[in-house]
DNA sequence: CGAGTTTATGATAGCGCTATCATTCAACAG
DNA sequence: CTGTTGAATGATAGCGCTATCATAAACTCG
């Protein structure tokens, strides 16, 4: 590792080091560091001179020894479920547009839906002493928050609202969403319905939708929505499979509840090649409102969530805590809207948008 | 920085060091360091109490130090254009599926299809010390060049392919897909043929097929494409803004090459909005062969490119090189394919498959 | 005009880990 | 029984940077 000490002068291969800046500048090595870090500290004369030579060499100072020397390698790891689910690249987009302009490096890590998942790279997120950390989802495993309790890092949980969120919390709640979608469908006077999921045993924020929903249709006396649900990555083609699913075995189901506009998208085309009517035979609502919801004929009814917002919410509230400045609420309510479509029989007009956060 | 010297046994909120637990297992630091990283090195016995010390004071290994000391993080930077698109989603998870498990961490950046974007980021990120890097494209700045040369890191390019790597190289030829699409309307006897890009200006490897797409028309003595462009975010809802440009322009157009499937699945919906037949009065062609594009009907033609494939070779390539084993092949061709379906009229079958990579 | 204050710079000591080399000791050949 | 080897462990010296304190120079003001 050791390097001769006898190089004076010869370059080699040695990467450029802060030292070597401040040789050729004829400065100390803390100079170079304030021009780079803090250059109101440094005179300008000597400020100009060290760019110079910064550019000259073209020095790219090292920022695992910053970050070790000053204890914050100004990264903030995220950790979401899947990057194969659209509703995640709105939120990591948010999160993109705020923190490298402040400097931080995002650290992407993904869970496969599975607490062991989130424990493992938590564990090794960690180890990169992080600024701060983003987790997708208020369920963690005992480990995960001893972990994190033990870190004490800054810390935000998003697309889900926590009963006591372990620092901060930016998200809505699932359950209000299953009982709204369930609202809307009692209002239109559907009677059989469905809830069409996607691994709903690791989904368990699919799985609280589903909790909503189902209270809302009790509530109104109706029974129990039908659960169809399978194993596999959630896209278009899945979505035609559990369509199929969904009516070989309830083939005078009214409507379902799909757990994504894939899903639903996929579920739609596949009634659209079996001449099933969309909505007079058959209803569909999604969830999310992604791109595809409006686009296809007729279009998804579905829920709109603020995942772009979410990010940046998420990305602010940490950035506000690291700056030491005072976070109004620790834990915020970003709402959901339902939008109609032409996918379920039109009836009323229903607008929901939960409460803003409590403290 | 400095916590007083006198803490002899307090724990307060430290962080918990490879001294804690040397001293807790009462061996030297190095054993333990040697106990994590290569186990083999040190007898059982203490391996295993070493362990449990690691264990019970919840030890993780501060891989910024770590990295300082040996010069290696274990990072790998990963520069795409946008997370917005859903070809770089399969790819990164290409990636995620080899590179954590063997003990790398990825650092994501986005350029924006921007050079200058790109030039950041590959600057930011070379101040991390990664032990190699992946960039989609194999256009860059000079300066991004330079700093790529200095820093001597391994370097996959993909997506694309490079007359000289830089280093390693694995995608496929994006005139030749041009060629090959432009062929393949030429054998369907289409005359009046379009192309809609999108940020054709940022877009470097959308202009490349459009290059090879026009050199084919003109090989069969047909008029060069009317090309269409918008400077927005791709997405299914620009498709179909796309087409009224088109045909607003061009009433007569007969078919398009969209430069990927949103766009296309885009442009099919508004052509059912506007009541023309797909394929009869318009027809269309993808590219990427992205979910949406089996399940929209018809079936959109689209070009099938291996993107998972490329994400897991990148990364392997890079392992391979990382272990100092030899690389066969520098430069992997992975081919492409044309998927026919619906959006296009039918007339004879054609499959290509450009030929695995040359050194 | 001298004591006090501010501003600019540098010397030094780590941050927590690992590479390297030194040391110890058991095993074993001759 | 000595010399040699190899395996297991530890002491030490950095990795390249920044926090901190010391110092020097340049101001302020009664």
């Amino acid at each position: 590792m050791t390097k001769s000490s006898t190089d004076q002068s010869t370059f080699q291969n040695r990467r450029v080091t802060i030292t070597d800046v401040a040789r050729l500048a004829g400065v100390g090595t803390m100079t170079v560091s304030r021009a780079l870090n803090r250059p109101e500290l440094v005179s300008e004369t000597l400020r100009n001179k060290i760019l110079e030579v910064v550019e000259s060499l073209g020095y790219i100072p090292n920022r695992v020894a910053g970050g070790l020397a000053s204890g914050t390698a100004k990264a903030i790891c995220v950790i979401v479920p899947t990057l194969n689910h659209p509703v995640y690249v709105p939120f990591l987009e948010g999160l993109y547009s705020v923190l490298p302009n402040e400097g931080y490096q995002i650290l992407l890590g993904t869970s496969d839906y599975q607490l062991e998942g989130e424990e493992r790279v938590v564990s090794t997120f960690l180890g990169w002493q992080p600024d701060g950390m983003i987790l997708a989802g208020v369920d963690h495993s005992p480990r995960t928050m001893q972990m994190l309790a033990q870190a004490r890092t800054p810390l935000v949980e998003i697309m889900d609202l926590a009963r006591t969120p372990i620092d901060m919390n930016v998200g809505f709640s699932h359950e209000k969403v299953g009982a709204a979608v369930g609202e809307f469908l009692i209002e239109r006077k559907y009677k059989r319905i469905a809830y069409v999921g996607n691994r709903l045993e690791r989904d368990l924020r699919g799985r609280r939708r589903l909790k909503g929903f189902a209270q809302s249709l009790k509530r109104a006396g109706l029974a129990q929505p039908v659960v169809i649900d399978r194993d596999m990555p959630s896209s278009i083609h899945a979505g035609g499979m559990l369509l199929a699913d969904l009516l070989e075995q309830h083939p005078k189901m009214q409507v379902a509840f799909f757990t994504n506009d894939d899903l639903a998208a996929g579920a739609l085309f596949e009634c659209q090649r079996r001449g099933i009517r969309v909505p007079e035979d058959f209803a569909i609502v999604g969830f999310n409102d992604q791109d595809i919801a409006a686009q296809v004929n007729p279009g998804l009814t579905s829920v709109s969530t603020p995942r772009l917002e979410m990010g940046r919410r998420a990305a602010e509230m940490l950035l506000a805590r690291l700056r030491n400045q005072p976070i109004k609420r620790a834990r915020v309510d970003v709402g959901f809207s339902i939008v109609e479509r032409g996918s379920t029989l039109k009836q009323v007009r229903i607008k929901q948008r939960s409460a803003k956060g409590k403290p």
